[in-house]
DNA sequence: AGCAATATTGAATAATTATTCTTGACTTTT
DNA sequence: AAAAGTCAAGAATAATTATTCAATATTGCT
């Protein structure tokens, strides 16, 4: 039984139940569940976890648990990569736009991948269902673009 | 003049922009666009935005924009001002497209308060989860659209 | 305008958190 | 079974962030 499995599974519910606001506490509330270890052990923890400190509203500040954008989820550079190589399956454009074709229902993934990469010829991006926009500072920049992403997804 | 405003403004922008992960990094962000302050200030903003540092998933930290309960709102009177206010931190475009960037989930609500006011130099919208796209008559009314949702969101 | 109340700022500092480095337990390979 | 490799852990330390405090600036009121 991993020790440090047990600490973890821990550690999201009592964050969850009670407004733990530092490592120290934390590492109290552990200790009145039997749990014993080092503010440096639970920095490493909270790190995997993908657990935030956000401020509580009240002037305080409270560990959340991960949402939807903290998540790590795959690493980020390959999470692109794969996305790119795996969904899109078509690439055009035209004017400042360049488009991305994937299979349906993996745009907004794809897109989300994108976005995270924050390249600066993107002026903005948006997905349906199995299409992105992805609007370009300039005609050459599109152009630049596609080349880039099809080189990524070799 | 509002240079806390502004100032708080421009982070919302740059962490969305940029993978951000540390107070002095910001500094530095800013300092590229004028704006120089302190770690002090830049840590009471953070607060006060809502704004917290996540793990990115790749062993390191990024800034995330705050969510929706975290987010002191504005009190406008008017929906489409306040919508502007409260959720949009950025603008852009290309071409005949202008670009906004909300918060994560308000697309949607922005793009219909927009819709709503019936302006002329708006062919169409479409809007992701945290992106619209404005497609304007021409170059020129992109920049004049840019310019009036700028003021009326002071 | 003058004055009080309030808010903002940055320097200094305190507090907190992240990382480095070493050690020991456990696995796998030779 | 020894050697080599992983992994987890904590102590010490580095790095980062939050807060305090004093000084300005701003706002609101008369």
């Amino acid at each position: 039984m991993g020790e440090k499995e047990e600490r973890q599974r821990r550690i999201l519910t009592v964050i969850a139940s009670h407004a733990i606001g530092t490592q120290r506490a934390l590492s109290e509330a552990l200790s009145a569940a039997g749990i014993s270890t080092t503010q440096s052990t639970l920095s490493k923890d909270l790190k995997q976890l993908g657990i935030v400190k956000s401020p509580d509203g009240e002037g305080g500040f409270r560990y959340r648990p991960p949402t939807e954008d903290a998540r790590p989820y795959g690493s980020g550079s390959d999470l692109l990569a794969r996305e790119l190589r795996d969904f899109v399956v078509e690439t055009g454009g035209a004017g400042h736009t360049l488009v991305l074709k994937t299979i349906t229902g993996h745009a907004q993934g794809v897109c989300e991948a994108i976005d995270r990469a924050g390249w600066t010829e993107v002026v903005g991006t948006i997905a349906g269902e199995n299409t992105i926009f992805i609007l370009c500072q300039s005609v050459e920049e599109r152009e630049l673009l596609k080349e880039r992403i099809l080189e990524i997804s070799q």
